[in-house]
DNA sequence: CCAATTCCAGAATATGCGTTCTGCCATATT
DNA sequence: AATATGGCAGAACGCATATTCTGGAATTGG
């Protein structure tokens, strides 16, 4: 008995997330995400209740696309250094881009811009971090259980290592490194897997 | 034949480069700054054009200050493993503290949430990395001269991985990683040094 | 102590922002 | 078709922002 919505919520946030993802939180307006989803403030408040709420949508809808699709190989049952080696090839493919990987990773944008001023931000990036961290332990364990690496990697320590390292190759492409500074980063933080 | 200035510039582009630090670019008022430093507008605007003039200002007294006063150690000549691992040691002293490293490094929040939209700033940043892997590539020479690692280290490679893994080490920080997972990210990081 | 000069505090301006409101329109049920 | 419901586009609002302007005060050289 009314009018339905003209426009995909999911699109939407979709696309919102990609300007929140360029333009960072305090730079993107209300006008900037009105013309890049061809949605009237109307519906945008309506849904999302404000420019605040709407961010934090567009992280989880981040974690749950963007990032958890990237790590899926990783949090395979049996995934071991393999699939830990062939994520880091694809941040590779997409981060080393000439101009290709220049947005960088939500999360890890948020992480300083954001996290410091906004709890609620902080804790999606601490979400974001355990999740990276939990499935690169798991994999090490797998590895472990393999033989594949040596009885003197920490497993806990190293998939800290790996997380962040992780975060690393993302904020160096931001930030305009060349991809010859990115691919030595992922070689010697790969290295450290290697059995002396 | 005219009143002098009754503010310190020196000591207004330390306060300044605080408040920039503290809250970001575009998170940051020209009211801040007035408010931070006790100076008129008529004065900031006079001594650094605009916004955008007293930021890149800010960028270069952290570069020349903060930023070259911690590399010092690694940059002296003769400077090889020991300095290194001295310096990461004293980043984690700031960086772990429960909340003491809660800004991180002005040049790599910059780097997510500014130079890509600034050549300007994009620029400085290049510059920071730039000093930060010469200086890395310089002490692994020494130590390699000194035996101190091993063959097997491409130095170059290296000192692209020792000044990403540095940056890693401020964004943990700033978006509140605990010490814990800091320091695990330091331990493994200098052990890619240790000779087999 | 005068005059020229420059600084200062805050008012003023113009724009941009996040948010709310309003008048109209599209739809689904009756 | 009539009507009730709720979506939509854009105007409107109030406040924050970056920058400029202004009236007067402070300081220095003469």
């Amino acid at each position: 008995m009314a009018r339905p919505r003209s426009f995909d919520p999911a699109r939407t946030l979709s696309t919102a997330m990609m300007v929140f993802w360029e333009r960072g939180y305090f730079n993107t307006s209300i006008d900037d995400l009105v013309a890049a989803t061809g949605v009237s403030r109307y519906g945008l408040y309506d849904v999302y209740e404000n420019k605040h709420g709407l961010f934090l949508a567009a992280l989880d809808h981040y974690h749950e696309t963007v990032f958890r699709a990237l790590l899926a190989p990783v949090e395979k049952a049996g995934a071991s250094v393999a699939e830990i080696r062939q994520y880091f090839d694809v941040v590779l493919g997409y981060a080393g881009k000439p101009d290709g990987g220049r947005l960088g990773c939500l999360m890890c944008n948020s992480a300083s811009e954001v996290a410091l001023f906004d709890a609620a931000v902080a804790e999606r990036v601490k979400r974001f971090r355990d999740v990276a961290g939990k499935a690169f332990r798991r994999a090490l364990g797998t590895a472990r259980e393999k033989g594949e690496i040596g009885a003197e990697i920490d497993i806990t320590r190293h998939a800290d290592f790996l997380t962040a390292a992780l975060q690393t190759v993302w904020v160096l492409a931001r930030s305009g490194a060349g991809r010859k500074v990115i691919s030595h980063h992922i070689e010697v933080t790969l290295s450290t897997l290697d059995r002396d």
